[in-house]
DNA sequence: TTACGTTGTCGTAATAATTCGACAAGAAAA
DNA sequence: TTTTCTTGTCGAATTATTACGACAACGTAA
């Protein structure tokens, strides 16, 4: 047992039950770090913040019912003050910046160092911003070229989200019912996506995503 | 400590150290089953399965230099007794057959409780082999099939053509008048296609032309 | 030879996806 | 502060695609 005083309560949040052991066996480990909950969803994730005290939340891009995306833009709205920490099995340049810029106190690949992460939650625990070595550098490097950047970086985030999805192959129907749209929001997303992105096809899209490391 | 005699061996290999990690607690909860090493990629995995002492292997698909397919197949050769217990974030229906029919013991999701790993893991270090109910229903269905060689051999000569028609991203009705058929008569060959290349979406197709070169 | 599996083909009915036009909120520009 | 551009959203009408079932031609195994 570990005293309760000066403990960082967290909120781990992820669907799969392995991660979640190993999250807690990690935190076990420190004793300033007390996991005082897990959430298995997105909606559990909102219903724990309400009903629990927790002082940071470590939580997995993709859930069931609301993804990370999704209860990260609610919980701004409610608890503007509470870090959150997004983990993600896809490389930091692809969602990193976009999490950092939405308000996340910090992104770090499932593939990091466990000590990372113990880091990150202490920095975040603090208010403060947990940024690894390589998107900083990536951070630097997006601040000189206003010129051409890749050519997916001129989609809005929700364009991108929609993206994403399409690259995967997950058909137009499961998108909209996972976003909570209309079927013909996200073909008029699609459309803008292809305009944008100067091309004509699904498979256009997929094979970029595929050649820019975009998949997993 | 644990006793060593009566134990099972097992090497667990994720790129992901917080999977590590909780694969790690949730083995060292039970009293016969001992973590003996790790890995992070799969060439480690063949490099540690010919160092060191193991029973069962329990191995993520997805791992950086050799993926747990590629890693399987070259245990197979060399080892063809190694039970082997693979771990993925994909659902059964996607994978979880392929893998078994080529010799995997286990094919579990990393949403899947723990107690099933370890009882899959204590099967398998009996030789037998762990199915969970609705793989075990599809395993009945694909009874009777069976071929090698790249999956697009089993595809005839039209079937062929409509593949690579699909892969550069032709829409149906392009397909169609280009051949004069009928669009419903390319969906069938569409339909087909997927059956026996055992996959889901079209996406899936482009993937696969691009990775075997197929495209061009 | 007969029976069976594979292949190429379709139509109908049911679904899914796209197009087009629109509107409001916000951001950015003037 | 207007005005304009960008985004996120939708419904109705139109198209595209799929699911199913079917059927004949062709090979092939019994």
């Amino acid at each position: 047992m570990s005293e309760i005083i000066g403990n960082i309560r967290v909120l781990i949040a992820d669907d799969h039950a392995v991660v979640r052991q190993g999250l807690k066996h990690i935190l076990s480990k420190t004793d300033d770090l007390l996991v005082v909950d897990e959430a298995e969803t997105g909606l559990e994730v909102l219903e724990k913040i309400r009903t629990v005290d927790v002082d940071v939340l470590v939580m997995d891009v993709e859930m069931p019912q609301k993804n990370g995306w999704e209860v990260l833009s609610e919980l701004k709205i409610h608890y503007p003050q509470l870090p959150v920490i997004i983990l993600s099995i896809y490389s930091e340049d692809q969602f990193g910046l976009r999490f950092l810029k939405a308000g996340a106190s910090g992104y770090l690949t499932k593939t990091s160092a466990p000590d990372q992460l113990v880091k990150a939650i202490r920095r975040a625990a603090q208010g403060g911003k947990f940024i690894s070595p390589s998107l900083a550098e990536r951070l630097v490097l997006d601040l000189g070229k206003d010129s051409e950047g890749p050519l997916h970086d001129s989609l809005s985030d929700r364009e991108f989200q929609v993206f994403h999805m399409i690259a995967v192959g997950k058909p137009l129907k499961e998108i909209a019912d996972e976003l909570s749209i209309s079927t013909t929001t996200v073909s008029t997303h699609r459309a803008r996506i292809l305009v944008k992105m100067n091309m004509k096809t699904n498979a256009d899209l997929i094979l970029y995503a595929s050649h820019n490391g975009l998949l997993s």
